[in-house]
DNA sequence: TTCGTCATGTAATGGGTTACATGATTAC
DNA sequence: GTAATCATGTAACCCATTACATGACGAA
């Protein structure tokens, strides 16, 4: 999932760690926590070392002054490697039960304006699927097991459900717009989705 | 929070791991999936180890003497001893910042029935403060990185803000209900419609 | 010079999962 | 007597976290 996230926001521009975080925080901040550092730099590493990324050294993107001389310590720009781009095209079309998940369905998603529309609809209507199961489980243990459940416990379950069945129906929105070659904002799309770097 | 929801269950009645497993599934589905056995059985050797469970013995069932020899396997009643219900009672009295995130509060919430009112008020204010601080960042990469972020990342975006706004409004309904002495089921509650289209 | 923020990193740990492996019970 | 389900258990791994530690650099 970092793997994921970080070989695609390195493939929109170089970024160094911190900087990564928060790119990661406005780009998932609606479906997870901030990542640590703890977890960010090992991972960093070992991307690295698969040759997925690689360190940018300097001179490509001047947001600010880059500190001419640092010694040991400083930041590290990392971009992404020609594997590393494929790599990423491979996970972006991924569309398996791994994908159908709180976490996997978030990520793709928020990576969808790189992805083709048949990956899209089968993620939303995998993510439906798995949102409607959980539903079903709910609808189940209120009809099965209400009267023996407390209040609080119930009331847990009616907002579990209350939310599942909004979620099935933004989806089933986000579908219908697929089917109709709209972006969800409900704007019809351009044919070519690739963006400039 | 596994401990804690086994102590919980356990002081409802004496159970075997299968059997807790599906408990746990009607308590907690619409917070988690099913807790798979590779987690379940280490937990409850663990806590009988701590002494906070013990095995209950005697089947239900009418099954008698349990092999003594070689292999040992059969259903394991479980009870909970005096000390594990005083731990339970010390877990369900908590509320600090780990009672406000995802599943520290829905377990929390799951056994509010045995909580007191003081301090099911502090969980659910700490928990509403939480959420709000979620919104407050969602709102602010919307209104702040809106241009440069594609309309599926701000799609998401959206749904997560208001599935947050949703959520805070359900917690003050609910610290307005524990305010006001009443239960979530509606016993003394007046109960708005759910709210249509 | 001390504080706050940016920036990177390691070690220990945590809380689970999947895959594997087997035994016991029930329904046919 | 066998298939399905109930029931328990272990080993290996995974993906992250917290706590700790260092260091650069600008501003008060």
């Amino acid at each position: 999932m970092l793997d994921f996230a970080i070989l695609g926001l390195l493939s929109e521009s170089p970024m160094h760690g911190y900087e990564l975080r928060k790119e990661l925080v406005t780009k998932l901040g609606s479906i997870r926590a901030a990542i640590s550092y703890g977890s960010l730099y090992p991972t960093l590493r070992r991307l690295q070392a698969a040759g997925l990324i690689t360190e940018a050294g300097q001179s490509d993107r001047g947001s600010e002054a880059v500190p001419a001389l640092t010694s040991r310590r400083g930041r590290v720009v990392y971009k992404i490697t020609a594997e590393g781009k494929e790599r990423f095209a491979e996970l972006i079309a991924q569309a398996g039960p791994e994908t159908y998940d709180d976490a996997g369905f978030g990520v793709h998603f928020a990576f969808f304006a790189r992805t083709d529309r048949a990956t899209r609809l089968r993620i939303l209507e995998g993510r439906r699927r798995r949102v409607e199961e959980r539903r079903e489980g709910m609808r189940d243990v209120l009809a099965r097991a209400a009267e023996r459940l407390d209040a609080y416990t119930l009331e847990l379950q009616r907002h579990g459900l209350e939310a599942a069945e909004r979620e099935v129906r933004w989806l089933e929105e986000l579908i219908a717009n697929e089917r109709s070659g709209r972006a969800p904002d409900g704007a019809v799309k351009p044919r070519d989705e690739n963006q400039g770097g």
